[in-house]
DNA sequence: GTTAGCACTCTCCGGCGCGGAGTGCTAAGA
DNA sequence: TCTTAGCACTCCGCGCCGGAGAGTGCTAAC
């Protein structure tokens, strides 16, 4: 479509101007990139890339910008590829990797690594359960009608809930309702877990309606509010983006994020298809979010996709280094996560 | 000190410019506040209040705003006290005293509340453990060296960890570790595990590395970093403030405020007297923090303090409101933790 | 097809003047 | 002696203006 020449102009032209977040004028251009050509050259084939919709202009007179439709084009086909230097394997080595610990520490740990080292906003799904191992259910009475549940899955990941029942209840009864329940799941897939799974058991346990909350926990419960879950990090490093110098921008943008079901929304979209997704400006289907652009990749447990992570930013995003850092950890999170279960 | 006349002044001065956050003028201040004298004769107060520390001027010919030293004569000796309205009532109730789930849920629920109806960004300290009771710890192996530590106290206060040890460890090994420890433990308070009141078991274990790793964790292990957990809400709120409309200000007390340990030291500092505290502008140990003030008042689990909530705002502070809501929420909280203790 | 030259446009920025708000001082009144 | 009206003065905020700078599009020559 565009010949090697406007290829070479779009380039340089976004890869300057996402470094200076000023608009783009045909003698800058010529001046650092050598282009080969005088400016005058360029400012035709800007007007050509203009027309196009590459490019636009803030107001005549004015140098250029990509449009959306620029930068998709600079996603797609120009960018350079972006390589993780040694700081920042280091740095996901000693702060993912070898946290050998809680799995939702390791993710933590992730979103927060990703926003300082891409300096936007990191945003990271916590992991949907089904694809971890039931391990252990402990159930521990706290008073009279209500009762911790405890949950340990494999990937180490716990969990609890407070469970309340309108019986009474003891605590042989918990460990009964523990015992028949922990004999029949162990090393059960989560997802796996059913009600056809708890068939049986119920009539062997002497408090039915203790067994029906738990087992209600189990088969979708502890994972509904846990698939929300969303750790956001580095939301600070927007104010520092010149876009949003303006506060008011700066605060509706930062009101929308802090409503976490917007961003797991955003995530969800772009965990549809596994791999990196790149969303900018216009396509996001969040309309506030229609001046930022959001890189996200999924994670994995084995083959099966668990959650997703990314970065959020202005449109004017450093897309190179966004895509490989974010694809960077992602597979390193994902394996560290295999690392995890148990006998590896 | 200051005659009648002169705190009806600083008074009306002060409850204007919080209203406003524009300098207040002699002439502004007659108009809307009936103190019965002309224009002149507040100018002659005012200027009187500013040799004597209460006000200054931005410059001169602009009106007056209270210093530090008359924020703090305004809320030891000026302002009105603030009683809760049906709305606060009622959420307080709804969102935290309803909540009879985990503690750290009120606990959190608590912090949101406080932010949403001051307006200021609220932090609340989690709780010290040594005031709950032990009911329960749960060690469940990950692998041959990792178990994770589930503890379990009274109001409601579920707490993991993961343990790692050398030598590998099985379930049956952590299942007798567990339980020699739940007897001894079993309703002790927190605050007395101590070495003396673990030692003999040792023996009886088969795992005494495993034994001596979870009495490290009971003994101070848990509280360390629970101690520095600090629930932030409404952060922000803090850029709606005018006195933040400048960015690079904002941006900092952001990123300080993001730096959880220098709230956990204002808190601490002000939990050291039980009640509320006010500390106004310079007062603050923390540099950083000279233009906020921060309202602070301790939370109990029965008789004894466990932890502490304030918010955190500019200088020019609702004062009369957040001390009445911190107050509020504090003894609000306090009651409905009680209330979560077994047998309540 | 490329490029030098040129006229034109638009933003940014510092200087200027003006209106408004507020002050301090003085002198007259209670 | 305290209060107040009057007045001159100060300083901020704002809109206006003009020049410098950056960039463009067009034209004509190479």
């Amino acid at each position: 479509m565009l010949d090697e020449r406007k290829r070479r102009v779009l380039q340089a032209l976004t890869d300057d101007y996402i470094q200076t977040a000023e608009p783009v004028g045909s003698r800058n251009l010529a001046r650092k990139y050598n282009l080969g050509v005088s400016p005058a050259t360029i400012r035709n084939e800007m007007a050509d890339l203009e027309e196009e919709g590459y490019l636009h202009q803030p107001h005549t007179s004015a140098g250029r910008i990509p449009s959306d439709k620029g930068y998709r084009y600079y996603v797609d086909e120009l960018m350079a590829r972006w390589e993780p230097g040694p700081a920042e394997r280091s740095a996901v080595y000693r702060e993912v990797v070898a946290v050998r610990r809680a799995m939702e520490e390791m993710i933590h740990e992730a979103a927060r690594l990703l926003a300082r080292h891409t300096q936007y906003a990191s945003v990271v799904a916590a992991p949907r359960l089904e694809a971890s191992v039931f391990r252990r259910l402990d159930l521990v009475p706290l008073d009279e009608t209500r009762v911790v549940a405890i949950v340990v899955a494999d990937p180490g990941f716990v969990q609890h809930r407070i469970v309340e029942v309108v019986r009474p209840v003891t605590q042989d009864q918990c460990d009964i309702v523990a015992d028949r329940l922990n004999r029949r799941l162990f090393g059960v897939r989560y997802g796996d877990i059913g009600r056809d799974l708890l068939s049986g058991i119920k009539d062997e346990v002497g408090h039915p309606e203790l067994y029906d909350a738990v087992a209600d926990l189990l088969t979708s419960g502890l994972g509904d509010r846990e698939t929300d879950k969303v750790y956001l990090e580095g939301t600070l490093n927007i104010l520092s983006q010149p876009e949003f110098r303006d506060i008011e921008r700066a605060r509706s943008l930062l009101a929308l994020l802090e409503a976490r079901d917007i961003l797991t929304q955003v995530l969800n979209h772009a965990s549809r298809h596994s791999g990196t997704t790149v969303i900018i400006g216009q396509e996001n289907p969040v309309p506030a979010l229609r001046e930022c652009s959001v890189v996200s990749a999924t994670y994995r447990l084995g083959d099966e996709v668990i959650g997703a992570l990314g970065v959020l930013g202005p449109t004017r995003m450093d897309y190179s280094k966004a895509v490989g850092m974010v694809q960077y950890v992602a597979n390193h999170l994902s394996e560290a996560l295999m690392g995890l279960v148990r006998g590896h």
